[in-house]
RNA sequence: GCCGCGUUGGUCAAUCGGCUAAGACGCAUCCCUUUCACGGAUGAAUGACGGGUUCGACUCCCGUACGCGGUACCA
């Protein structure tokens, strides 16, 4: 208990923000130390199965992922399903797959179990009363009676040009009708009839809270300026102010890291770590900056997705009750090392000129003292700029079979694996997106549908004809089919009918590939072979 | 409205009080390439504003402006 008390001091008496970084560099290197000396770091990435996973939420699970790696600590998912309203099936396993893909499996969570478990909130409904009753017992909490139109009258009576927003707070619980101003045989009376009611915390009034944030340092909060937040519906589970500090602490987790829109109710959550008497197994906190629209303002959204006509969720995400399907980044064509890769880099940087970072170089450099305080604006051209790099950058084997997946998709089935890998090395440099690998490559596996005959029919001669059939006679006789061999013969043969090579380069390629794009034309004809070389230069003949 | 958090090129960003303000994406021009890419070179483009503190401020402090978040029996 000792060890632990004194870690959380170090980690919590000085204000972050107010020492300079070499201080702070200083003292960060034997925090593992501390960690390791006091208690397991552990870690939660905690959703709510609502919908897709968008890019905001997949960074928190990476940058929890990333902590709890580097520290030795455990990484958990916990689904927070107390919206019985807002559940989606299927929501939970989407998520899982999400991770799954990344590469970001959590040690314990509703589907490897775990020392904690159930992982599910839904699941451990019973555990909650108790405590939000050991408040009311404690003075920090009451029952409350009014019913959403006795709330809504509220607010609507108390709402002025100053204040658009009444809240159930200090002042106006007083006005309420709830066990601080009814009366205990009132009280008991309503709970005899079974009248609903839910807990709410008491904020006191004029205290200030303080929270030292991983990130942004200290904050202070005063509690007048918050509400008495439910902690347990009328239905019995509890909302998420009270499930979080509850199973955080039973959970055992030591670090909390979750998106900036949860600061403006962080002293609620500290109030009740305190209340409970838990507050020395509190956690660190640390609030992610948000990630914004690419134009105007606001946090990202699927709606900039659609709008603008990029993937936000991180996989393909078909909502069940609309049957509307959302595309991914996976879908997309995105490798999931690219997009671990970008999601790093928004909002975090190690100090280096280094954007490309594998998985191993982020668990290792990684520090969440150098995460930023400001939100990132999402940009879709870097984030595929990212997919660009690792698409050169790991060896063909490792996204092959996502590439022939795609194909295998558009009806060409892959049957020499050795002649695919071939084609995709010679590509890959011309690829942002895996989908990328199907136009520029499909015409190595078939002749392309159409060609664009009209970039070269202006400028066509008889003398070419005469060229092309020449050259199919002569490249039947080559003994090598192999670029430079083809390339020297097809060289000479210009030469020798008084043909500038340049003039006939370019109808060769459009013969071939169809347009004008696509590696060297002798490097295609050397892998689409003799017959079809001759074979399409001969269907080609017969258009112009 | 109130509370909280932010603010360096179009975007992501480095900067630990010495700045002639890195780097990347994107953009433009050029080279390479008889296509398209890759690669290489070059260029345009940045400290919100006002006060302090200091020999010196992008950096520290205070205001202002602007932006974002929160203000639910949603998370």
């Amino acid at each position: 208990m000792k060890e632990l008390g004194c870690s959380f001091k170090i980690a919590t008496s000085a204000p972050l923000s107010k020492t300079s970084k070499t201080e702070r560099e200083n003292r960060f290197p034997f925090l593992p130390y501390l960690y390791t000396m006091s208690k397991k770091v552990r870690v939660r990435f905690a959703p709510s199965p609502t919908g897709g996973l968008h890019v905001g939420g997949m960074r928190t699970v990476l940058f929890n992922y990333l902590f709890a790696k580097q520290q030795g600590g455990d990484f958990v998912l916990r689904i927070e399903d107390t919206d019985q309203n807002r559940y989606v099936p299927g929501a939970e396993e989407y998520i899982m797959e999400c991770l799954q893909w990344c590469n970001l499996l959590p040690d314990e969570s509703p589907y490897n179990g775990g020392a904690y478990a159930p992982y599910r909130q839904s699941e451990r409904k019973a555990l909650y009363k108790q405590y939000a009753e050991q408040l009311v017992q404690g003075g920090q909490a009451y029952y409350a009676f009014d019913t959403p139109e006795e709330l809504e009258e509220m607010r609507t009576r108390y709402r002025t040009a100053d204040n658009p927003q009444p809240q159930y707070n200090h002042i106006l619980r007083e006005q309420m009708r709830n066990s601080l101003t009814l009366g205990d045989d009132e009280v008991n009376r309503l709970m005899g009839e079974e009248m609903p009611y839910v807990i709410r915390i008491k904020m006191p009034a004029g205290e200030q809270v303080q929270l030292t944030d991983m990130i942004r340092g200290e904050v202070h909060f005063s509690t007048s300026e918050v509400d008495d937040k439910v902690l347990l519906k009328a239905d019995g589970m509890p909302t998420y102010h009270l499930a979080v500090v509850v199973d955080d602490y039973l959970m055992k987790i030591t670090h909390a890291f979750r998106g900036e829109e949860w600061l403006p109710s962080s002293p609620v959550h500290i109030l009740l770590w305190k209340y409970l008497g838990w507050e020395e197994a509190m956690p660190q906190w640390a609030h992610l900056p948000l990630i914004l629209k690419p134009d105007g303002h606001g946090k990202l959204s699927k709606r900039d997705g659609d709008r603008l006509g990029f993937p936000v969720f991180a996989m393909d995400w078909k909502d069940p009750r609309t049957e509307e399907l959302t595309r991914g980044f996976k879908e997309r064509g995105f490798l999931p090392e690219a997009f671990v890769n970008m999601l790093a880099m928004l909002g975090w940087n190690d100090g280096t000129a280094q954007e490309i970072f594998t998985i191993e170089e982020l668990v290792s450099r990684f520090s969440m003292e150098r995460v930023h305080k400001g939100g990132a604006k999402f940009d879709y051209e870097k984030a595929k700029w990212f997919n660009h790099e690792w698409i050169k950058k790991l060896p063909v084997e490792n996204w092959l079979p996502a590439v022939k997946k795609i194909y295998e998709e558009k009806g060409v089935m892959i049957a020499d694996d050795n002649k695919f890998i071939r084609v995709l090395e010679l590509i890959r440099e011309r690829a942002t997106l895996l989908s990328d690998f199907w136009e520029q490559g499909v015409f190595f596996f078939q002749a392309p549908a159409s060609i664009d005959a009209a970039s070269i029919q202006s400028k066509w001669t008889e003398g070419k004809t005469a060229f092309f059939n020449a050259f199919i006679a002569l490249a039947d006789q080559l003994p090598d089919w192999s670029a430079a061999p083809l390339e020297a013969a097809f060289k000479e043969l210009a030469a020798s009918q008084n043909i500038k090579a340049g003039e006939v380069l370019l109808p060769l390629r459009i013969m071939l590939v169809g347009g004008k794009f696509g590696p060297g034309v002798f490097d295609i004809a050397a892998i689409i072979g003799k017959e079809e070389t001759a074979g399409r230069i001969r269907h080609a003949l017969q258009l112009l």
